[in-house]
DNA sequence: TTTATATGTGTGCAGCATGCATATATTAAA
DNA sequence: TTTAATATATGCATGCTGCACACATATAAA
């Protein structure tokens, strides 16, 4: 077979679900390409603070700050004292956590209905596929946190994620 | 199965993907998202005009014309006139040529590297599997040409590409 | 042929997200 | 207690984007 014609195909639906993904996820919190993620971080981890959420994110600092400020600006985010003096604990609202499930769905409608041409055994092989080529990609604890920014936790348990198993396998180094 | 599953992990692998060869091709072309695919199709296709180039990267006129404008800047391209005396014709120059030729080789280690943990036997079943998923994802000849912006024609022929074969279908409508 | 419409390119302008450098407050360590 | 590290916030400049508009050229209609 030919190795580098079936990575293309690869690059080309990366690039095509991740067009659709940031489609369907932004018109549900159109704040800047990184807004869904953080709304399903908090929605997935309450209390956590604008540093952690700015190191899943990949942005900078500052830059988390702000998105933070438009999020809490439309009511979907509140600022809370952490345990700590300095940290601030991110808390959804109920209309972010409204937006937070609607962006989960959409980006779910949206996958599975790619899935739609595969019968059921070949949904099972695909699947054994991206958990090999997800594992192997996954170099580490915070990478892992970023690959899976946008991942429905609800459907996908982290005990038996593929990038999680490798996130805490790197850490046995 | 789990399709819901099966649906995230599909969702983790086109992001972690995008990230990765957002980051190797953006470094190639320091002039924002869209200038890596931008080389790559006038480098395919060259005499192309902004327009035709604005339609395929998903871009605004305005938008297009400013990149255009960037990459003419650092010498990466030449606007010569077209047969049309309102069309520009956008050719490479050398320089703008080894870039795009280095955009491709980066991304295409980038995906050939993603399918080591994978057997010769699973890779051509993975094949089987993208190519079902990516024609049916396909809605026409803009959106075939929007999805293969980023695409090594040098190893992935338009004739047996399954979302160029979908957009040919889609225009017998 | 003249007029009206469509197409392609370029520019002024404002909006928005981003990163860097910096300021301030709080906690931890020396 | 002094020093360093951590967490948050802000001023500022930069860069990409789209909209509205102006202009030139080509095509169709009268």
């Amino acid at each position: 077979m030919n190795d580098e014609r079936t990575a293309n195909l690869l690059g080309a639906l990366a690039l095509a679900l991740t067009d659709t993904l940031t489609e369907v996820t932004s018109a549900r919190a159109e704040r800047g390409a990184a807004a869904p993620a953080a709304l399903v971080l908090v929605s997935f981890y309450p209390g956590q603070s604008i540093d952690s959420l700015a190191r899943t994110l990949g942005l900078s600092h500052s830059a988390t700050v702000r998105l933070v400020d438009r999020l809490a600006e439309d009511a979907l985010l509140d600022r809370r004292d952490g345990t700590d003096g300095r940290t601030t604990a991110l808390h959804l609202t109920r209309k972010g956590r409204a937006r937070a499930d609607a962006i989960l769905d959409e980006r779910g409608r949206a996958l599975t209905g790619a899935l739609g041409p595969l019968s059921a055994k070949e949904r099972a092989q695909f699947s054994q596929l991206l958990e090999k080529v997800l594992g192997a990609l996954t170099r580490d604890r915070q990478h892992a946190d970023h690959i899976c920014r946008l991942c429905d936790e609800r459907v996908c348990p982290a005990d038996d994620c593929p990038v999680e198993c490798a996130a805490v396998e790197s850490q046995a180094d």
